[in-house]
DNA sequence: AATGTTAGTTGAACCGGTTCAGCAAATGTA
DNA sequence: TACATTTGCTGAACCGGTTCAACTAACATT
């Protein structure tokens, strides 16, 4: 099966491929009975224009655009940058086209290979972290100056890096929640393809490390990212344990865990917050938008997507060699309904310090 | 500011373009010395080798790849479909590209030639209906035969189609709380741009038509797709409503709507499904992880996204002119606690008369 | 009838890379 | 030292479109 080319339309159709070409772009005047043999013929043999063909003598086909290469697409996280560099991106004119690894080292490669190769002026990246020296894709985007912004510090190369200060707020939390009593906490981890997973098990770690009580490794459950994943991983640590082994608080990796252990703590008619505290992470809309509001940790979303687009579009635009800025946002710590004092029945003033505006 | 191409960088390395060539692809064998002498020379030019130059002579550098248009991307039901279409295509070496249009129809169509112009091999796209002379980018593509699957039935152009029955079952789900003494039914209806939500509204008043029940415009509020909108509309319609007039079931465009909703009617202390029996539609995950599971309607999206991956791949690998299929996929009426039967207070079997499986 | 204008078409140059036959220099072999 | 082989590089042809000056035919104007 030959390639078809304007060629074989512009001999089919008894023209010049000039004028075919003229008939593809309706710019310059054809004549009604020229055009329509033209389209006969490209009906006919099922012709496709190349693309790359078309670009290369008009590069302004080409509508500017950057690629969002995500872990999940199905992720509130990612969903919620992806809204914020949509946002910026697209007042300045440029598309946002998206593709996820779903966690899968090799497709990630492909699709970094495949955005040089459409001509995507520039990525924003959440690489997949198995190894360390996973990353050479980075490398050979570094060799063709091909502009991009990392989700995440992979430490092992110099980029632009854009991410939440994980570790500090974890930190804060889990001081929070000591300070008030709570001495059994466990953490219900991500999945270790995730670095963010391991940040959040780092500040926990350090919140331990900085306080009287003794860290203990079974106190990190790694479990998924998924609100089945915390339903099951709850009803699995509950399942053997006597009551007086019961911890005070679950610290979830993201809200969607906390969720499916809350409604596996209803199933097991243990009461939240009154027997056990939960903390989430992400602050995803659902959030306070049940029973019990979750207490949990904010990541700026949408402040994350717009300030890698603006990077990566400043670097995109500039002739000059690609930065190297290093951003880290603040997260902030949200106290809702879901963790309470512990050896203080009764409260006088509302749990609730922090409400999310709008 | 000039472009810089292959050329500036012989000229500057002293070598010929063959060269920088071979270093740029590793292929044949280069001086050490050489290759650092080009490397610079890229670096100090911050020289970005063109895609779709370097894809015209070798195609393969191009991983073939399959644009996903979608509405909204923090919405459960692409990401559903987004999930499918993944898996499929991949299964077939295929990348996906996802790009969302956020409802606006000139987004949509910039994103449908840039399709084209970056050599992607076809799409699915959901397509934005606003007016229904909207769709020339579509046209567009025919004339290109560009392989494409609509999600949703557009009845303006011949194309592939796969898409939700969604009359159907939203029929069955009214008849089913008519058949149980539902007789003040209201429809909290999706954004106006979007034809499920059409669907889903002309579903509503043909089972209206066929009842006994008398149907009233004022039966469909318009109010959004996200959780907010539900909670929102929710107190809103409640507020200046004695309890006589209230409805004694909500139908909602989709099951954040319907959580929204819930949350809602749990603040102003009105009790689902006592007082009041709530419909989703989606079934997505959460639905079954809240205290009142809700009953919704299952829309088998991974499906949806595999056979419309499946279309669209056969046609891009056929040399034949597209295909026209259409297909409609079952959706499944899931009844689970938020609904009860009118003036039964007690039932002696359990409500739940599905469950979902996995 | 001569001239000017416009509509419609052609074909060669060009876009920025890749490819590869062919060549020179360096190295290995007898 | 003569010859064969290997290494490293060159440059022209090529990929499949777009562009546009130049041309022709048709029509309008004087």
């Amino acid at each position: 099966m030959k390639k078809i080319t304007i060629n074989d339309i512009a001999t089919k159709a008894g023209v010049s491929k000039g004028t075919v070409s003229a008939v593809l772009n309706q710019k310059s005047i054809v004549h009604a009975k020229t055009r329509d043999s033209v389209l006969r013929a490209m009906k006919e043999l099922n012709y496709r224009p190349r693309g790359s063909a078309r670009s290369l003598k008009n590069p302004s086909v080409q509508i500017p655009s950057i690629g969002l290469l995500i872990r999940e697409l199905d992720n509130p996280f990612y969903t919620g940058i992806a809204l914020g560099v949509r946002e910026y991106a697209s007042s300045r004119g440029y598309l946002v086209l998206t593709a996820s690894s779903e966690g899968d080292h090799t497709y990630e490669e492909k699709i970094t290979d495949s955005f040089t190769a459409k001509d995507i002026k520039g990525a924003i990246i959440a690489p997949v972290i198995e190894g360390t020296a996973e990353i050479e894709h980075l490398f050979r985007l570094k060799v063709v100056n091909f502009p991009f912004v990392l989700l995440e510090d992979t430490k092992s190369i110099q980029a632009n890096v854009v991410s939440i200060d994980n570790i500090r707020v974890m930190k804060e939390a889990l001081k929070y929640l000591m300070d008030n009593g709570h001495s059994r906490i466990i953490h219900f981890a991500g999945p270790k393809h995730a670095s963010h997973s391991y940040e959040r098990i780092d500040g926990f770690r350090r919140a331990y490390s900085e306080s009287h009580f003794a860290f203990n490794s079974d106190m990190i459950i790694h479990v998924g990212a998924h609100i089945e994943d915390g339903h099951e991983a709850c009803l699995d640590y509950f399942h053997n344990r006597s009551r007086e082994d019961f911890p005070t608080a679950i610290v979830c990796y993201n809200d969607l865990v906390a969720l499916g252990v809350m409604s596996a703590l209803i199933e097991m008619k243990i009461k939240v917050p009154d027997e056990i505290s939960i903390v989430g992470n992400d602050d995803i809309p659902f959030s306070t938008h049940i029973p019990v509001s979750l207490t949990t940790i904010r990541a700026p979303l949408l402040e994350l997507g717009t300030r890698a687009a603006e990077i990566l579009i400043n670097n995109i635009e500039s002739s000059k060699p690609l930065s190297t800025e290093n951003i880290v946002l603040d997260a902030k710590f949200i106290i809702r309904e879901s963790t309470k004092p512990l050896r203080r029945a009764h409260v006088s003033q509302p749990l609730e310090v922090f409400q999310a505006s709008n």
